[in-house]
DNA sequence: CCTTGACCTTCCAGTGGCTGGAATCCTTAT
DNA sequence: ATAAGGATTCCAGCCACTGGAAGGTCAAGG
């Protein structure tokens, strides 16, 4: 299977998945002609990494998910601790994203936004 | 003042300030030896960049806001249609945070976590 | 057989916002 | 005279792609 189709059965870029193929996550054989050959295998766990970068996982996060995703032998508590810590730094990064949302509506609902220059927002970027 | 103390003063590590003086935000004066020399008015441009920075502002709009800054015939209404721009790209983010934190918090809960291999985390990347 | 156009290949450069490190220079204290 | 602690520049790397150039391959139509 060539790599177009690849891309559209998979869901991503032919661009994303060449770059896969240099970083080691998912690495295709070849035809005669060097065009990359993609195997319904191949193409499982191109989707299974697309799924896993919606979820928001790191690169190298998802290695470590389509090694066990491999690999029969698992024991789901690894899995659980990979998903957990992950959703941990989400967590941690929505707080930060909600301080600043509601630093931000603050000053935005005090500002009066018309065509004088003073300004809530500038003025506490300048500290006050 | 050196740059230690310019650094000191903002918040904002060394390399920081000499990045933000190449990509012309913040360019001190240089004193006979070639070193940095920053103003208080500087210092001032530092600390508001540093505090744009922790509100989540890209560079291109601290690079905006910094004008506003300086121009005392600005408009408010500039600023908070800045503001509320950004605003809105936060809240975009946090609903994309949130929505992946759900799953994965629905896919925890139902995994066991222990040494067997079945696992709904797995399953759900390979796609059920 | 030739051309066209769609596909494929590789390689290089750029994104954002720093950060680390190397090599070298300047200042101050001993 | 020397050593420590600053300062300087420049180059490389991070993450996860993305765009583009230059060229090779293939199937269909004339």
């Amino acid at each position: 299977m060539n790599i177009s189709k690849a891309a559209e059965l998979s869901g991503l870029p032919a661009k994303t998945i060449r770059y896969y193929e240099e970083i080691d996550l998912v690495v295709p054989d070849r035809r005669a002609n060097g065009y990359r050959d993609y195997s319904k295998a191949d193409i499982h766990r191109l989707a299974f990494l697309h799924r896993a970068r919606n979820l928001g996982f790191d690169i190298e996060s998802c290695r470590k998910l389509l090694a066990l995703y491999s690999d029969t032998t698992r024991e789901s508590a690894t899995v659980k601790a990979l998903a957990s810590t992950h959703l941990a730094e989400i967590e941690t990064k929505m707080v930060e994203l909600r301080e600043m949302a509601d630093t931000l509506r603050h000053l935005i609902d005090r500002c009066h936004g018309d065509d004088r220059p003073d300004c809530p927002i500038i003025e506490r970027l300048a500290g006050r």
